[in-house]
DNA sequence: TAATAAACCGAGTGAGTACTCGGTCAGTCA
DNA sequence: TGACTGACCGAGTACTCACTCGGTTTATTA
């Protein structure tokens, strides 16, 4: 069991930094410092070992979140959007590794054709999209958020925070200092009503 | 020349589907129906051959855009904004082979190594965020958009597209109806103030 | 037309690749 | 103690890959 957790973990790393096609189960095996005959004890094939880890990548996020938003507690719908999308850019830095295997092309390419893959992935940006959809109708309800349609809006912010995450990650672009623009901009965006000050 | 641009054209619908390392020379030469080592006459390796595509890809959206702005004639920063998210939308279909090339993870993998392949992709994306800069500040000027930092506010526009296209893209979601809906955020989230209807 | 060069091909080649198989060894329980 | 089970290994194996090489066809130009 736990030897089968530190090569779910080892490949991860590797599939993540270097890709799926080009990671062998050879670097694998190495990195683990086993055979590699050993895998194949543990898992049926490769691509049965991504979808173990992507199972746990799943599951570890969803946990990481949860816990997260127990904690907070925001006064209204909008500080709650301001506080995903804050956490989201949290994410990105202490999930690292499991981001990263997020913005791989295998996994999609995968899912195409695995039904299994599929709702793993699916289940990842729903459960991002319902916990952002949720913030915004609490924010129509309070009145801190403008009417919107949830589901667009809600895809919108996703699609920003992610398209971000992913210039930062594959070092197109660095974030570094931009987290309040990008929570301001969030805002503006959804407000019921915005005077500029100056 | 206009055979070795075939290779391209067709080397560049593989790779953009299938992914680079899924994509054997011995599939391209089969797509074109020529021998494997004819290939090899005109590139010297695979590598070789993608940035001759990055290269082209490059060029290609960027007289396509070019020739689109050219055309328009706004009335301020912010309806230029408007019509460049609006253009970066209808790029993302007319151009959909070369955009899903960039979203492959084998070019920015190989840009870490290679400062050819670097300077491409830095120079389609300096591109893009320059168009969306030099908006910003006209908008500024003109009164249309809040002050904002425009570096910054460039990239945060740019990571919102490319981050939905993706979605797109990938069939993670579809963006069909979604467009005026974007615009519109992006709208809210420049203008100097604004007030909701209802 | 003869000479030169370029385009193109078929048949390799060696270096990986995922995965298999037969067997060893340690721990468990009757 | 002895039979059984599961973890683990080394040595394969069949296959795919990018790329090479010697030679033939085709185009160009003197």
């Amino acid at each position: 069991m736990s030897y089968k957790d530190s090569i779910i973990g080892t490949a991860m790393a590797l599939f993540a930094e270097n890709g799926f096609k080009d990671t062998s189960t050879a670097d694998i095996a190495k990195s683990i410092g086993s055979a590699e005959s050993t895998l194949f004890h543990h898992f049926k094939n490769k691509e049965e070992l991504l979808l173990k880890i992507l199972e746990r990548v799943q599951r570890d996020i969803v946990r990481e979140v949860e816990s997260h938003l127990h904690d907070a507690e925001p006064e209204n719908g909008l500080a709650m959007i301001s506080g995903i999308v804050g956490l989201f850019f949290h994410l990105s830095e202490a999930k690292r590794v499991e981001f990263l295997l997020l913005f791989r092309n295998y996994p999609y390419q995968l899912a195409n054709v695995n039904p299994t893959c599929r709702k793993i992935i699916e289940s990842i940006y729903d459960f991002f999209l319902g916990i952002i959809a949720e913030a915004l109708i609490k924010g129509q309800q309070d009145g801190s958020i403008r009417e919107v349609n949830v589901q667009k809006q809600a895809m919108v912010i996703l699609a920003m925070i992610t398209g971000l995450t992913r210039f930062d990650i594959f070092g197109i672009m660095t974030l570094a200092g931009y987290h309040q623009e990008i929570i301001d901009s969030c805002q503006r965006m959804l407000c019921r009503e915005y005077i500029c000050e100056d």
